[in-house]
DNA sequence: ACAAATGCTTGTCATTTGTCCTAATTGTTT
DNA sequence: AAACAATTAGGACAAATGACAAGCATTTGT
């Protein structure tokens, strides 16, 4: 184990990447440059000001470029949003793309480390700020809910092949569920203990509760409780 | 037990009310009458369009009236911006205070009585809509951020209790922690789970997971337990 | 070096939006 | 009914926004 002491292990701990970028395709390298430069400067935008503040005329200024130059390359605000949507996203599935299965280290380990990831992430400034918007737009977006809906399946699934490993006795939807459970327990954090949120602090103290808690789920987990205590809840509302 | 079956409880079970306002003070009741008016169809575009589409004009349209008057009602979009973030909040402010400490019910089944409370208000559409644009909006508006974790402290408040009274042992930090960690789980549930969302077919067993994982949570929790999970993720990542 | 492709600037236009002002109408009180 | 306050309508305005077009400048492959 090379590491010393904790503050060595943050500051080695992994950061998403902001953008990511699909291989460029047709046009001269400036063009590709200015575009990366632009979503770059929209990025900082809806994470200072947000996507409201995020008008075009705004972004070019940004961008040191004229306003007419961003309309060239982005020829609508939809197409900008959109493209910005995906190099967000796509930064986050390349992370968690990474993190492999490694059959030497026990799952309930594995589950804990991929578990402090995530949470980790929600506590920086741009997951917590850039989400909430996400899941706003992507009520009436339906271009945003299903990149946004993808991303989350992909989040999803190196969390249910722990929790088969962990429980190979469960039925794939269990199993599914279980990850659901997981998954959005900790998504919820964003508004709580994300960024500058009232709880920041809790944080490391919540994400000990929460992995502990998420571990003995699916360790202690019966597939045949039905109700013993939703049934106690449904009768007395 | 007077219910037959579950259809007859989901039925009687409580639905939040959409908006709630404060007692009136001078002015006419037509004026009054008016301004209910207003923020019910300020709601409706809110929930049917989102924030970005309640305009002044689309929100005089929608309540059958003149802009002009309108902005007799409300000067600045502003002013029902925020009357209408009173009026949504209240509401469930008034439904959650009305869960009152019953001692003669065990603690293991009030709180799954709440969380079912909760988690059943999330798959409504107004909720599912609504929060997520408020969790946006306040990220940059104080006002709405102060008053949004106001409501979340309010509603936290009968989990600390009901956590308090299963496990007197426990310190008011630990307790905080869990009820904390209780309240973002189900949050969360919102994006994945709630009104028309990808997994909104799962809730009812999501919500049966979510209770028995957070009532075995709070029986098991050990407070001194201090990163037997975590270090692992820590030391890993 | 040069021509074509690409990138960038400048200027303009139609819409939409929030806010304001004045006059007319309606409701309430005396 | 008269007087007054509250409400509603109608119109106007400046600011901001997305989109577009014509021409100049730069980059790149050959």
């Amino acid at each position: 184990m090379p590491y010393r002491n904790t503050e060595e292990l943050r500051f080695k701990s992994i950061t998403i990447a902001d953008l990511a970028f699909p291989p460029r395709e047709g046009g001269y390298s400036k063009g590709h440059q200015t575009r990366e430069l632009i979503l770059h400067a929209a990025l900082e935008i809806m994470v200072e000001e947000g996507y409201l503040a995020m008008t075009m005329r705004r972004v070019a200024d940004a961008s040191g470029m004229k306003l007419g130059n961003l309309t060239y390359h982005f020829p609508t605000r939809e197409d900008l949003v959109r493209e910005l949507l995906e190099a967000v996203i796509s930064a986050y599935e390349i992370e968690w793309d990474k993190f492999v299965h490694d059959p030497d280290v026990p799952p309930e380990e594995r589950l804990a480390e991929y578990c402090g990831l995530i949470l980790e992430d929600i506590r920086t400034k741009k997951t917590t700020r850039v989400f909430p918007e996400l899941w706003a737009l992507a009520n009436r977006d339906e271009f945003v809910f299903d990149r946004l809906h993808e991303m989350y399946a992909r989040a999803t699934a190196p969390l249910k092949e722990i929790i088969s490993e962990m429980r190979p006795d469960l039925g794939e939807q269990a199993v599914h569920d279980l990850a659901l459970f997981i998954s959005f327990s900790m998504e919820g954090s964003t508004i709580f203990a994300g960024f500058e949120r009232p709880f920041e602090p809790r944080m490391p103290n919540i994400e000990r509760i929460a992995i502990m808690s998420f571990v003995e789920l699916v360790r202690n987990f019966d597939e045949s409780i039905d109700g013993q205590y939703v049934q106690l809840a449904q009768f007395t509302v």
